[in-house]
DNA sequence: ACCATTTTATACCGTTCGGTATAGAATTGC
DNA sequence: GCAATTCTATACCGAACGGTATAAAATGGT
């Protein structure tokens, strides 16, 4: 046993070059010469370091599951702070995200579910984004269905319908980026999505 | 001048069948082969009727939005109907389609601004995409217009906010839908995102 | 110093891409 | 019937795709 010349690259800021890739333009529309001229190395580095395409992109969806779309979680639980304010700290750092603040427009997510229903994606790939898809919605659901139980929303709210229609608005502003809305004009209809969970009394 | 052998396929019926593979796949994930296939021709008979791919494209696109797009609008417009039906019914109707009722799943346009913001389109391509995107959000906002004008909406509200929060919404469920979201689940959001226009009260 | 090992760089592989040349089949005008 | 014209079908083009063979450059163990 004996170690040989030592890679001249940085693993995980390559596969962070990748990640942004993929979130630009999908798998598909990704090509070997996107990636390796982006993450700095040629086509052997990245074969020896990551497998093959496929499986440099299912790092690359883990890494952005891992450190981008778990950040925005923390504003959901923020101690002393009213539930709606939480939720809205919530979407506008989504929304921000999506804007481009830390990445290219709109979301990594969204991007990739929309080519998988094409159906051009191999199949270990497809199955990491059918994977993926729903973690947002899971994460919402708890945090209504807690908030319900801390007496903090109402019952006769569903918090499934409640995710459902957040995830669905979130999806669309990642459309809305994609399409070149800036962020002031996106962040001018989150007051009006969150009135669905406290009507403003008249 | 003399008449020659006649083409022996309905272009109408074959730029809707492209229209379809590009609603599935995009304008670069459509090959020529795939849209070859559906279109039940060859290449040079596409060719001698289209031009290229790109021009292919556009009159898919012209034809999505005159003859799938503008029919869910004939809903905003039905006499005799509150507003909050018309938009109701408005809505079901889009979401209807982006789940497969005469199409493929999701919303065309939302495929394709997807893929523009890639930049791997052609320019003429990318260009007819960034002039249907605003569409929808106009004929809202005229459709929240004219009903402030008529006094069915209340003045407090902002019809270009109102006509941006639905059309978001609208991308939002086009996702959901290439998602494999079912029209139940997207239906059960819909009475929720209605909520924003009329404040229940408590 | 020297060999085993690992990474790098270049060049190449077969396949598929958008697009076209070419030849045969079908239709009209005369 | 015959020439002119238009469409169809096969085969092909250069370029780009994902992936790899190969050899040089760089490291560690002894």
């Amino acid at each position: 046993m004996a170690g040989g010349r030592q890679r001249s690259f940085d693993k995980q800021q390559a596969l962070e070059q990748a990640m942004r890739v993929f979130w630009q333009k999908g798998y598909v529309g990704a090509s070997l010469m996107d990636l390796t001229t982006s993450m700095g190395i040629n086509k052997p580095s990245m074969y020896a370091a990551f497998g093959n395409k496929e499986q440099l992109f299912i790092l690359a969806t883990q890494n952005y599951l891992q450190n981008y779309a778990a950040d925005h979680a923390v504003f959901l639980h923020q101690p002393d702070t009213p539930l709606i304010t939480r939720l809205k700290n919530y979407l506008m750092s989504a929304v921000a995200s999506q804007c481009g603040k830390d990445g290219p427009k709109g979301c990594y997510l969204s991007v990739c579910v929309t080519e998988a229903a094409a159906e051009d994606m191999p199949a270990a790939a497809q199955q990491t984004i059918h994977q993926a898809k729903g973690l947002a919605e899971q994460t919402l659901t708890q945090f209504f269905q807690q908030a319900q139980a801390e007496q903090q929303l109402s019952e006769t709210h569903d918090p499934v319908v409640l995710a459902q229609y957040f995830v669905t608005w979130l999806h669309g502003t990642a459309a809305m980026a994609r399409a070149d809305k800036c962020l002031t004009e996106l962040e001018a209809t989150i007051d009006l999505a969150l009135k669905v969970i406290e009507p403003k009394p008249h």
